[in-house]
DNA sequence: CTTGCTGCAAAAGTTTTGCACACGT
DNA sequence: ACGTGTGCAAAACTTTTGCAGCAAG
């Protein structure tokens, strides 16, 4: 995967994989909805995914275990687990959506290579001040922030110049 | 159109538009392209959008406007656009691409309601330090940077009260 | 048992591309 | 004249939806 995090968590994931899986459990339940062998596929595959990911990913990796779960079903589940507030959408640009576990997790900022797509994530804590100042000044009531910054890595700079 | 913006330009692009044409004819010359009267045409009506748009809003103009230019050369122009720095895309979501005019502009940061799809533009000079600071941290050279944040506007509010 | 779920294939919707012909420079 | 541009229709892609059979609560 393409992403770095500031508080690298290798498997770190381990610590709230249970808890995660419960709140899920949960969320469908308060929605009448159910519980199935594929949900909790794709939720693994999910929390497997270091960093931002998209759909594919999440079916790259499911195959790669030997499970075979229908595209259809992924994005369905993405939604619920977007609802559920276990990811969000990243908007990072291109064709494809871009998610992150946000679970418990501060906002976060995404710095994107636009030669090598490399994704780097970075807290900014001001972040915080600036969504509610702004949304304040204009009656809202904030949902998300995010800040994206594009730009061109290291590599890419050295790889250009040995062109 | 649904955006506000800080500073209203109702016409203030009269202003720019003669130097923005000649920014774009100067663009396309160096490279070896040319400027015709459906790429003028695109570039009007991007400049009678004000705020947030997107391709189909250029071609609405257009039509309403009794000139008929190719979806196609629309898309064509808007990148051609983006490489001349005169527009940037604006990630707010949703699956069609959103663009605003940027020449000569600040950053802006964008405020999104998840109900109604008003987007308000805003200022945000903190945001040149904050993409300064972190692309210094990570050795990449900054191209851009933006903000969004998604929330519900006082007249979503409101009329989800009045459910 | 009742309701929701899955997988497949088809549908949708935006953006891109191939082509034949037309037009700036 | 040469090299691009234009418009149209088809292609590409990601995501959504309809449906028939299946399964969780």
């Amino acid at each position: 995967m393409s992403t770095d995090g500031p508080a690298q968590m290798a498997d770190a994931t381990d610590g709230i994989m249970v808890p995660l899986c419960a709140v899920f459990r949960r969320f469908l339940k308060k929605q009448g909805l159910k519980f199935t062998p594929e949900r909790a596929l794709v939720l693994d595959a999910v929390l497997a995914q270091g960093g931002v990911f998209e759909a594919d990913d999440v079916d790259a990796h499911l195959r790669s275990q030997g499970h075979r779960v229908g595209k259809a079903t992924i994005y369905r589940t993405l939604r619920h687990l977007q609802d559920a507030g276990i990811i969000a959408e990243v908007l990072i640009g291109g064709k494809q959506a871009h998610y992150r576990l946000t679970f418990g997790q501060p906002p976060r900022g995404h710095l994107v290579c636009i030669e090598t797509g490399r994704i780097v994530e970075f807290d900014a804590p001001e972040l915080e001040r600036l969504r509610d100042r702004i949304c304040q000044e204009h009656g809202f009531e904030a949902v998300s922030v995010q800040v994206v910054i594009h730009g061109i890595s290291p590599e890419a700079r050295q790889e250009r110049s040995g062109d």
